[in-house]
RNA sequence: GCCCCUUUCGUCUAGCCCGGCCUAGGACACCUCGCUUUCACUGAGGCGACCAGGGUUCGAAUCCCUGAAGGGGCGCCA
């Protein structure tokens, strides 16, 4: 085991930002990597905006991720309470410390942290007010991404609210020392603060962590950062949609990250083998949604069949397309079909539904489609007595069945393939169209063929 | 407004640290053709980028400077 401890420090607000996910993702990427400890620690200081619910929306998506913590709620560790809210009193003392040590003082009910260096009243055009500008050295953060990053603090600032609750930029701190927190991993949008937290740490008397700061995580289209409203943002979101885990997850490492093997999509732990913190981009990256359906698609395509039908099933329960009462060989007879054709589970009951009812919707784009290149009613009021006559929907019958038909009705054969689909099926597309026939058998094929005839015959 | 970070195809990126192997490679998306008597998979090809301007150098995507653009921070939010 190494020395390293890194850290992922989640504020519970009730969901589970993806850009958070990478940063826990990192951390505990590197804490693999290197055999070190990943501790999880829940910055729960700001009690309005905090529940247990709340709480569970992160750990679950933690858990889903596949992102197992050495240190934190319901694992425990040496360096515990993992919970700020149960800290007060260890905080409480730090503040005394810094008190004492001449490095905070009082003002306006709040405690604030105290910049060494000479002092002169300026006003902000920003803030609209005048404070306090604070000459401080600049402080040095030599960052494993960035490199050497100079930034100078300029004014004090509140580590203890007026209602007693301590401030993010203190408790991280003193938390961080405290559970000896040796690579501190976050997002770009924390670098500017940095230069406080260094402060502290020197007020501390303490030896600052390495920092590495992440790049972020843009919108797909126009400006700024993901925010929880862009779609695509939130680890529930592809909960939900019944993503795959480990795609999600591959996915999120590319995003900033690149294999020195130069492969994209590839397992756990070969991208823990291969991770580090030094090859992390610098620049941000904008979400594209299509890159991660590809992942996922790829991902599915790659599952064992036992596995897929595994996770067919209670996708397909829960949208009601089978029951209890579901015939278990026939279902899995119509995954294993479908598989090689889907790209991602939430498409699953559109795409299989025709197996499992009678009453399935026809796809207007797709007949209007068809409409303007022949008329599918007809071709499929050809295909009537000729199922009638045959013995079974057997593939070769089929193409004898289309040859005949053919050459009697002056068509080529190839054009009752997309109208007996859209027939059987309602849609344009799925798997291969003599499986299809098979497994649904003569009988239901041909009412199937009867009912499109009665309902779009001209 | 001040401060910090960043800048290679539409998007994710390789190359950049240690200049010539780069007529800049890969992936997603898109387009074309082939295979498949359907759908899909797949195969082959195509489209498409070094932010701009100055330097340094025999030679710059790679080094330096300036500018522009993008992102972030500046809160008794985290």
């Amino acid at each position: 085991m190494s020395e390293v401890r890194t850290r992922f420090a989640p504020s519970p607000t009730g969901f589970f930002h993806i850009g958070s996910a990478r940063t826990a993702l990192f951390n505990w990427l590197y804490a693999r990597a290197t055999g070190g400890t990943f501790v999880l620690r829940i910055e729960d200081t700001d009690k309005e905006r905090n529940t247990q619910e709340f709480l569970d929306v992160i750990l679950e998506s933690m858990r889903w991720l596949g992102m197992d913590w050495d240190e934190g709620p319901q694992v425990g560790g040496d360096y515990g309470p993992y919970f700020q809210s149960q800290r007060s009193d260890f905080y409480k003392q730090k503040v005394r410390e810094l008190m004492d040590k001449g490095r905070a003082y009082e003002k306006d009910g709040a405690i604030w942290f105290r910049l060494e260096g000479e002092r002169e009243t300026v006003y902000d055009d920003f803030l609209k007010k005048e404070y306090e500008r604070v000459h401080a050295a600049p402080v040095i953060i030599d960052d494993i991404i960035r490199g050497r990053v100079e930034r100078a603090e300029d004014r004090d600032f509140v580590i203890v609210r007026g209602n007693g609750e301590p401030v993010f930029h203190l408790v991280n701190v003193v938390d961080d020392i405290a559970m000896k927190i040796t690579h501190v991993i976050r997002g770009e949008d924390h670098l500017s603060n940095t230069s406080k937290h260094v402060e502290l740490y020197k007020a501390f008397g303490v030896e600052p962590p390495k920092f590495a700061h992440i790049p972020l995580i843009l919108k797909t289209e126009g400006s700024g950062k993901m925010s929880k409203r862009d779609r695509g943002a939130l680890i529930e979101e592809y909960q939900s949609r019944h993503f795959l885990p480990a795609a999600v997850r591959n996915f999120l490492c590319m995003l900033g990250w690149t294999p020195k093997d130069g492969r994209e999509i590839l397992p756990i732990e070969d991208i823990i083998a291969q991770f580090d913190l030094a090859d992390v981009h610098q620049a941000n990256a904008r979400f594209d949604e299509r890159k991660m359906a590809f992942f996922n698609q790829e991902y599915l395509r790659a599952l064992p069949d036992e596995s897929f039908a595994w996770l067919a099933a209670p996708v397909l329960g829960e949208a009601k397309v089978i029951d209890d009462k579901t015939d278990e060989d026939y279902l899995q007879k119509v995954l294993a079909l479908c598989k090689p054709k889907m790209n991602a589970l939430d498409t699953l009951p559109n795409f299989v539904g025709y197996f499992f009812t009678e009453d399935f919707p026809i796809d207007e784009k797709a007949l209007a489609k068809q409409s303007k290149r022949g008329d599918p009613a007809a071709r499929c009021r050809e295909l009537v007595p000729a199922l009638e006559a045959a013995a079974d929907v057997a593939p070769a019958t089929i193409d004898a069945l289309f040859e005949k038909l053919g050459a009697e009705n002056g068509v080529k054969p190839t054009d009752y393939f997309a109208p007996m689909r859209l027939a059987v099926s309602g849609q344009a597309g799925g798997p291969g169209l003599h499986e299809l026939l098979e497994l649904l058998g003569k009988e239901r094929v041909l009412s199937r063929v009867k009912k499109f005839v009665e309902k779009f015959a001209k």
